[in-house]
DNA sequence: TCTGGGGTCCTAGGACCC
DNA sequence: TCTGGGGTCCTAGGACCC
């Protein structure tokens, strides 16, 4: 998809289209998350410090992300992917490989042009916005040409062409070529691909290790032969927190650390999985980065057990110069669940095997897997005080849906506009306590029932609409 | 007013085991 | 008569991706 986030919000706010958008942190240490094509011109990028986006393009919309909606919108998306094949590999919300080979595809040039061009109409009619394809032979051509298609467009690398086409191309163009690698071999004389492929594998190893050497070698030679996997189960789940100042107070570093392992471990929970290793992430005043991990006997879904484990790793780090971030996360990931595994326990028991088949005691910290006791209560992820941030949905009972432009001084600036209206909205300041005024629902971004340029509506195309070739 | 949040994969050293 | 070798697990850090 071109500029996923920003695109979408322009096409959710009409007042916004052809103006440069910025989606991403709004507050003091927010960074970029996408920046529309307009804003691009202006030298923002992803990864950018927001603060620096304000300084170079003052006029842009600065825009809280709103995932829940860019995940509606990547849904439909895969799931038109998933019409043209079996084997769909989604690596982000805006990005996925397809292999069209899986799903019946005649190879030549020209029926996979048909059927990328067909994707791109069909995306654009279910979703409102664009999306560009890249078609060749292996994963990696697959995503240089459809970076070299966006926005909004269509590349095909013909086979017998990729060498020639590779060749005078920076090294950063290979997928996994990052700041570092590229450096290492700007040291060594390296800078384009077909360089990379004449220092020849045994050198691209001494420089960069065993693994990404030899990977690397075969990348810049042309040769990948990765398959399209679907479905990869996660190996890890995480959260983390930057505050806005740093932290101190040890007892609040506790504090947050203790909650940020609770809404580690709902999430782990609204997965069905448990996890065996521990870790926190401790970002200090001066951006050094740490972790510290301990793994449990066995793996847990209980809070209970996280934030005891959370709190012994904090023990051993020294926070008095101020923290920035905090993190905790739990991998070595099991498909079971802390129930699962006290019916295993019980089970076991009937049987006269061991009454603890996996318990989690560490140190004698003595919760074992029929210690159910107090504390695993999971807090309610509540509402919390009303914050708005720009960009975010709202009703007003007397002028309807809107979103928020911006907020300060006890008051919100509010434009009512919705996808489809035909003029930029008006625009009205309330209270930030204007009872009137409430947090709405995203909007979809084809108005319901309303006949697209197929004659779709804002569903995805009926049944025989996508062909799957 | 420098530098988010959620992931994956790799490396390296030490413990431990046979 | 000082020191093997291979494998796995754990911990910590780093590069990279979107």
């Amino acid at each position: 998809m071109d500029a996923f986030y920003a695109s979408v919000e322009q096409a959710a706010k009409p007042s916004l289209r052809g103006k440069p958008v910025v989606v991403g942190g709004v507050g003091p240490r927010g960074v970029v998350a996408t920046a529309s094509y307009e804003a691009r011109v202006f030298g923002v990028h992803s990864a950018m410090a927001t603060a620096q986006a304000r300084r170079l393009c003052p006029n842009a919309a600065y825009l809280h992300p709103r995932f829940s909606l860019y995940r509606q919108i990547s849904d439909t998306v895969m799931e038109l992917l998933g019409r043209l094949s079996p084997l769909v590999e989604p690596l982000s919300l805006d990005e996925a490989f397809v292999d069209l080979e899986a799903g019946g595809v005649e190879g030549s040039s020209a029926a996979v042009r048909a059927v990328g061009e067909k994707l791109r109409r069909d995306i654009r009619a279910a979703t409102g916005v664009s999306g560009s394809v890249g078609l060749a032979g292996s994963k990696m051509l697959a995503k240089i040409a459809s970076e070299q298609a966006k926005p909004d467009g269509l590349v095909v690398i013909e086979p017998g062409t990729e060498l020639e086409l590779l060749g005078p191309m920076p090294v950063r163009t290979i997928p996994g070529v990052g700041p570092a690698t590229a450096e290492a071999l700007r040291r060594a004389g390296i800078h384009t691909v077909a360089e990379t492929a004449e220092a020849g594998e045994a050198e691209l190893v001494r420089l960069l290790g065993k693994a990404h050497g030899a990977s690397l070698y075969a990348l810049a030679t042309g040769r990948d032969d990765r398959p399209v996997v679907a479905e990869r189960d996660a190996k890890s789940v995480s959260v983390e927190d930057t505050f806005a100042e740093d932290l101190t107070d040890r007892t609040r570093v506790r504090m947050e650390l203790a909650r940020l392992a609770d809404r580690c471990v709902r999430r782990l929970r609204e997965a069905g999985r448990s996890g065996r290793t521990v870790v926190i992430k401790v970002r200090r005043y001066d951006f050094s980065t740490l972790t510290r991990s301990e793994t449990l006997r066995g793996p847990t879904d209980d809070p209970a057990v996280v934030r005891e484990a959370v709190a012994r790793l904090l023990e051993g780090v020294d926070t008095s110069e101020g923290v920035r971030l905090l993190g905790v996360g739990v991998s070595g990931l099991a498909d079971f669940t802390q129930e699962d595994l006290f019916a295993q326990a019980r089970a076991q028991e009937g049987d006269g095997g061991p009454a603890v088949v996996a318990g989690v005691d560490v140190d004698g910290a003595g919760v074992g897997a029929g210690g159910a006791g107090g504390g695993d209560e999971l807090p309610e992820a509540g509402p919390g005080p009303r914050q708005w941030f720009p960009g975010l949905d709202v009703v007003h009972a007397e002028f309807g849906r809107g979103w928020v432009q911006g907020s300060g001084l006890g008051r919100v600036t509010v434009r009512f506009e919705e996808p489809w209206s035909e003029v930029p909205g008006r625009v009205r300041t309330f209270a930030v306590d204007d009872p009137a005024l409430e947090v709405g629902e995203p909007v979809p971004l084809l108005r319901p029932g309303a006949g697209g340029p197929s004659g779709e509506g804002s569903a995805l195309p009926g049944e025989g609409g996508v062909t799957a070739a």
